[in-house]
DNA sequence: TCCATAGCCTATTTATTCGATAGGGATAAT
DNA sequence: ATTATCCCTATCGAATAAATAGGCTATGGA
């Protein structure tokens, strides 16, 4: 897992989108790329799998644009990152032997942390990233 | 932040030191790559960052090797990967603006995730890695 | 004393990935 | 028909990870 740049370009492309949503508006790669300072050709590619991933709506041709495909309360943070596949799913080595401290390793520590991962950004939504300030403190993310 | 081969050899192989360190022997370079199965020439590299982050003592020479330098119980998960920058830290992409989107998700992902990553680090020793299935259920590695 | 055995250190290679660029095609509104 | 927009794939450059290579230094034993 990694925290690159475009996990952040699609979020906040996806925050922009819902934003203009909400208002009736849709948003075009290219009014989001000089609003957001993104490249808007990268831009374009984030955009394409957001869409495949059904997160956005877009129309074609003139007047087009993308809006969301649901309220930005129901898209939680991991569903863009895997959609991204900014996964949070850290490539874990592979571990051939049944037990052992490769094992342990897997098993105590990458595994867990990509679980806590996955909890925290399973629970987050974007309508809270969008609101100034809301960081779920009670979010209860466990090491379990 | 990621998780590293370079991050595993190293656990591996600090792991490896620890077993026979309580034994009173030293380990080679050598020894624990043909152990654990991984290039030689670049565990090296690996033991190199540990030593020089005071994690191991070596000797040189003949019946040189290497052995640890606190009980496996005062080297923390975290200790290991700063040392080996295999850094729980991610390079986390810095934010210009005082608020904002972006601001949000330094804030309420990238750093909170970095900081549940770092606990649970700063928390697990070797000593509970080496054990079978020590997995620290008890963590409580919040997401705050 | 000499030499084999270890660690020490830096440079280089190879493969992969990330961010970005490029360019042509499809579609819908005007 | 033209224009604006999304669609899709290929490619490039830079950075990084993993591994390889090779020479240097120190230590203990023959």
């Amino acid at each position: 897992m990694k925290f690159t740049t475009k996990a952040e370009y699609g979020l906040v492309a996806l925050a922009d989108i819902a934003i203009h949503s909400e208002q009736g508006e849709k948003a075009t790669t290219i009014e989001i790329a000089q609003r957001q300072n993104i490249s808007h050709k990268y831009l374009e590619q984030i955009l394409l799998q957001l869409r495949q991933a059904n997160l956005i709506r877009a129309s074609k041709g003139q007047k087009g644009g993308y809006t969301l495909m649901r309220p930005a309360s129901g898209i939680h943070i991991s569903d863009v990152l895997n959609a991204l596949d900014s996964s949070i799913l850290a490539d874990v080595p592979e571990v051939d032997s049944v037990s052992g401290l490769r094992r342990n390793i897997k098993d105590c520590l990458w595994d867990k942390m990509n679980g806590a991962m996955r909890d925290y950004t399973d629970r987050m939504t974007l309508a809270e990233l969008i609101e100034q300030g809301i960081c779920p403190d009670d979010a209860g993310c466990y090491m379990i």
